[in-house]
DNA sequence: GAGGGTTAGGTGTATATACACTCATCCTGC
DNA sequence: GCAGGATGAGTGTATATACACCTAACCCTC
C-alpha cells in the first residue's frame, strides 16, 4: 500500500466536508421534490423566510447574507430571480445612499404560507426515515459548525 | 402574529435542510482555504480520491455519482476540468461502448498526495474549533442522512 | 469642505448542482 | 437477427456558490 492510496483512503473515510456536501445534497433533493409545487427551491425560500425575519423595515444585502450564512456577493445573485418572480421588492436605502433594502411583497408572503405545509411535509418524511428526534440532534449537531462562520466577524 | 409570520419563524427556525446548507457553506469555505495551494478545491478533491477508490480499473461515470452521491450529470461537468487539467483520464469502456472508464493519472495521484497533509491541516483546525471528537460524531449524525440516498435505488 | 480611508454593493469568472430531455448502445424475446 | 425496451452518458437550461476586483457612497479628520 503506497503513500498516496493510504492518503486516499484516509481522505475518503474521513473527511467531514466532502460528508456534509452529500448529507446537503441528499436533503436538498428531498426538500426540493416537496416544495416543487410552490416553483421554490429550498435555497429560495430560505431566502425569504429570511428577508421576512426582518420585518416591514426590510434587510439590506450584507445583513441579510450575514443571517443566512451566505457569500454576500452569492445573494446579490440569488436574489435576482426572487425579484424578478415579484417575491422581493428591493429599494435603495433612504439613509444610505449605498446600501439596498429588500422587503417581500405581498405575493412573497403568500407563497411562505403556501410552501408552508408543504415544508412540513418534507421535515415530516426525513423524521420518520431517521426516526424521532433526529431532525433536533441533527440541527444541535451542526449548531456549532454554523458558528464557526460568526467568529470570523 | 399572522399566519405567515409564524410560517416563516418556525421555518427559519427549524428547517434541517437550510441548516445542514449553511454548515456546509462554512466548511466548504475552510476546506477551500487550506487547499488553496493545489489549486483543487475540497470538491473536486472528493472526486480524485473517488476514482482512486475504484483502483486501477477504474470507475464508470455512473458508478463515481453514485458512489460520491452526486446526480451523475452533476459529475459528467465536474470532471472536465479535472479531465482538462490532466489529474484524470477518460476513455471509452471496450466491454460497453455507452460507458465511460475514468482512471487517475500520475499528477492526480500525485496532487492527492500534495493535498493530504493540507486537508489533515484543515481537519485539525476544525476538530480544534469544535473540540476533541467533534469530526467524528459529525459524521456519525450524517451518516443516516447520506443512507437515504441509498435506499432510492 | 477636500482628501482619504471605510464600507455597501455589483461584476467577471469559474465551478457546483440537478432536472428534463436526447442520443447511442446494449440486451432480450421472439 | 431484429424490434423494442433498458441503460449509460451528454446537453440545454437554470440556479447556487464564492473569490477577486471594481464602483459609488459615506464619514472622519484636518
Amino acid at each position: 500500500m503506497d503513500h498516496f492510496s493510504r492518503a486516499a483512503r484516509t481522505i475518503a473515510q474521513e473527511c467531514s466536508c466532502t460528508r456534509i456536501r452529500q448529507a446537503s445534497r441528499v436533503l436538498t433533493r428531498i426538500y426540493d421534490e416537496h416544495l416543487k409545487p410552490t416553483g421554490l427551491q429550498d435555497s429560495q425560500l430560505s431566502v425569504l423566510v429570511g428577508v421576512a425575519m426582518f420585518g416591514e423595515a426590510g434587510a439590506s444585502i450584507g445583513q441579510l447574507a450575514q443571517a443566512l450564512v451566505l457569500d454576500r456577493t452569492t445573494l446579490t445573485r440569488n436574489v435576482g430571480p426572487l425579484s424578478k418572480s415579484g417575491y422581493l421588492k428591493i429599494t435603495r436605502s433612504r439613509s444610505d445612499g449605498r446600501s439596498r433594502v429588500i422587503t417581500l411583497t405581498r405575493s412573497g408572503e403568500r407563497l411562505i404560507e403556501l410552501a408552508f405545509p408543504l415544508w412540513q411535509q418534507a421535515q415530516a418524511s426525513i423524521a420518520q426515515a431517521l426516526g424521532p428526534g433526529s431532525l433536533q440532534s441533527l440541527r444541535t449537531a451542526l449548531s456549532p459548525v454554523i458558528k464557526l462562520a460568526e467568529e470570523d466577524e
